[in-house]
Parts: structure tokens; sequence; C-alpha cells
DNA sequence: TCTGGGGTCCTAGGACCC
DNA sequence: TCTGGGGTCCTAGGACCC
């Protein structure tokens, strides 16, 4: 774990950003409390102009609420196309600088720019003729921290918003991050807080103060590990261009919580067709697919199923999602006692769909009859003696088997 | 009219294999 | 004969982020 010595990681954060998408088409609302929410009922503010969140509105509150702070708070329904179309158009503008722009959501992305510098000027020039390129050419502004790690110029960008651009010197970062709240660490949410403000942990620099082995015993391995580091500005995540999607997923919280299964079950079709037409837009196959249910109590489970093939067939995706949709109202019971305020369904599990596994033997029982054939082999002529390449057959000969894992040896190997 | 929808990552137990 | 530990997969739940 190295603590990075020269700035140039970006972090950058576009401001309010579908309020500010949504003034560019209704520049009449520029300078007054306005809030992109959707209309329904159960709705909450997606996005706050800053004169709102003067007036007290702000994140994800409940619309209802928001009217009641402002009565005369302009809404603006989301129109999710428009926000997609500005968000490429704004990280098409961080890759004119580098090729490692990693976006960590539609509109913030990380930059690495240490490469850039000879060519282009120090890391705060860059960050500047950024700021200048963004509001150029898509008019909209945003936010930019500068430092030496992902987790400094996130806070950074953080502090200078809106409309900013913060630069941490490295040496400057400490004091800087410990009079933080605990609350500034990535990772720490109501709950984890909670647990630390209950040890007498306030501030970052309590965190950092704090030996490691007592935030592993109250948090895990893991996050425990992970707040010591960020506490002591060491950060040893690299900006990485390019992710494989893990899962995708669609889910809705009714208006009125129900308690008919026909609709429960048609609205499962009406997502599986779209998480299947998403899997297929990526070229995508799920192994898993998972039902989640959350209650008019709040309640929420999960079910979820992995198959013997993957795919991207939405009627497979339907199929299994209305299956554990059963077996789970077989368990619960009557919905009249406690209906269901959101349902949805989502695939895991992901691979390139016509990937390897598809075109490999991947049955258990044959699998493990490859082994015996490579062990007699092997003690016969060695190791060596084997060519993965020779378990390859085509797609048509290959039988559907139960599990891919073990293809996926075959391919390693 | 008091909390959405898209995700990621971690934990933990049981099954199974080596 | 008895017993162990590590690794991976599957499933369920939960915290967190924007």
């Amino acid at each position: 774990m190295k603590n990075a010595t020269t700035t140039g990681i970006l972090h950058v954060d576009m401001d309010a950003f579908f309020a500010s998408v949504e003034l560019l088409d209704f520049p009449e609302y520029r300078g007054k409390p306005a809030v992109v929410a959707p209309l329904s009922g159960r709705s909450v503010v997606l996005s706050a102009t800053y004169e709102a969140r003067a007036l007290g509105i702000k994140g994800p509150m409940p619309l209802a609420m928001a009217k009641r702070l402002v009565p005369d708070v302009i809404v603006m329904p989301p129109v999710r196309a428009k926000y997609t179309k500005a968000s490429a158009e704004v990280m098409a503008v961080f890759r004119d600088f580098t090729p490692l722009v990693e976006p960590i959501s539609i509109d913030e992305a990380f930059l690495d720019v240490r490469g850039a510098t000879r060519l282009l000027g120090s890391p705060e020039k860059i960050a500047a003729d950024i700021r200048a390129a963004v509001l150029d050419r898509t008019g909209l502004t945003c936010s930019v921290g500068v430092a030496a790690t992902k987790f400094m110029a996130k806070l950074a960008s953080g502090q200078c918003k809106p409309n900013g651009l913060l630069v941490i010197e490295p040496d400057k970062a400490l004091e800087f991050l410990h009079p933080l709240p605990i609350r500034a660490l990535w990772g720490v949410g109501p709950q984890t807080a909670k647990v630390l403000e209950k040890r007498g942990l306030h501030t970052v620099g309590d965190i950092a103060d704090t030996p490691l082995r007592s935030l592993i015993s109250a948090l895990g391995e893991s996050a425990g590990t992970h707040l010591h580091d960020l506490a002591w500005g060491r950060d040893p995540r690299s900006v990485v261009p390019t992710r494989m999607e893990k899962s995708t997923g669609r889910e809705i919280t009714f208006d009125e919580d129900i308690t008919d299964l026909d609709t429960l079950r048609r609205t499962l079709l009406a997502q599986s067709e779209r998480v299947g037409s998403s899997l297929r837009l990526g070229n995508l196959d799920a192994r898993t697919v998972a039902l989640k249910v959350a209650f008019a109590d709040r309640q929420t489970v999960s079910r979820s199923r992995t198959l013997p093939t993957a795919t991207s067939v939405s009627r497979t995706i339907y199929a299994t999602a209305v299956e554990l949709l059963d077996a789970l109202i077989e368990e619960v019971g009557e919905l009249h006692r406690n209906p269901v305020r959101l349902i949805g369904v989502r695939a895991e599990q992901l691979v390139p769909s016509g990937s390897a596994d598809g075109l490999l033997w991947d049955s258990d029982e044959e699998w493990r009859e490859i082994e015996r054939v490579e062990d007699a082999v092997s003690q016969k002529f060695g190791r060596g003696a084997i060519k993965p390449a020779s378990l390859v057959v085509s797609p048509t000969d290959a039988p559907i088997g139960e599990s891919a894992h073990g293809a996926t040896k075959a391919v390693r190997e």
C-alpha cells in the first residue's frame, strides 16, 4: 500500500446534474427553486437546483416533503435519455484530455492525468481546462477535485462544489482530512457511523488514531482495513477505465401496495423483458436470476437461482422469477396480510454471450471424466501432454450441461 | 402523501471437493 | 481410523454509493 506523493488524480462531479440538464431546456426556471422528480405518489427528489437546496430541499427527499417545505417549488419530471446523452458528451470531453477516465456514475468520473502533464500542463491547469471545455461544449458546470489519490480527489470536489476547483497537495492531505466527520469516509453510512460513534469515534482523525485491530473487530476485516487506510490518506486504488458489468436489474415501487398476484407476475414479465434486452444489448448472458420483494411493512427479501446455462432470454428470466415468486408467496402466505410494496428482478453473474462456457462440455460428470482422462495421460506422458484446446467442441455438438465451472477450469489451464 | 432505482461489495453458513 | 484446513460455489441479507 503506497502513499502517493504527486497529484494527478482528478474527480469530476457535475453540479446538480439532472436539474442542470433540464434548465438547458427550461431557461425560464433558472435562478428558481426547482427539482427533478417523477410525479408519481411515492417519488423522491432526484436532483435539486442550488436555489432549492438553499431552502432545505436535498438528496433523495420524498417529493411530498419537498413540496411542504417549498410549496411553489418547480417540479420537472425526469427524462432519462437527456441525462444519458449529456453524460456521454461530458465523458467524451474528459477523454479528450486522457484515456484514463473511469466513470463512476452518470455524472461523475475519476481521471488520471499524470501521464498528460508534459503535453497539457499541471494537473491544476488540466482541471481548469476541463471545466472550461465542459461548459463550452455542454453548457453545464462541474466541480473538480485534484489530489494524489481517488479518495482525496473526491473529497476535494465535494468541498469546492458547486462550480469550483480545489487542489489538495499530498503534504496537506492529513490536515485536511483529520478534522472531517467520520461520515466523510467512503463506506461510512448511517449504520457504520452509529457503530463508530458508540465507540467514541467522531472524526477521521479519531479513526486514524484507533488501532487497526480494534477497527477490524468492530467492522470486520475488509471495512476495518479500508477505513484505517483512508483515514491515513492511503488509497491504492488506481483509475480503471473499463470495468465489467456485474449485474443488471429493474425494480419498481408501486404507488399503492399490491395484494394481487397477477399484477406482480405481469410486472415481472415487463421487467424481465427489459432485463433480457439490456443483456442482449451488452452481449451478455446471466447465470443467476434474482427476485427482490419488499412488503408493506418494509421487510425486504430476496431469492435467487443459478441456472444450468447462462441466458439472456427474457422468457427464461421471467419463468425463473415467477417460480421464485410463487415459492416465496408459498412461504409467506396470504398477500392480504402483508401486501407488496416493491418488486424487482435482477440478472447476476454475467458472462459474455456465446462465451467459452457455452462452447465447452460443461456438465460436472463430463468434466470429471475429462479429468480422469487427463490424469491418466499425465501419468503416462507427463504434464504438458494435455492441450486444453482439444477440449473445445463446436456449439452444435456441445451438450448443454449442468454447470459451467468445469469448463472455466479447462480454459484457464 | 416519510424514502426511488440503478448498482457494488461484504459476510456468513452450508455443500462439496481436495 | 480419526480429523483438519483451504478453496469455491451458492444463497440470503445488509450496508453503502450516486
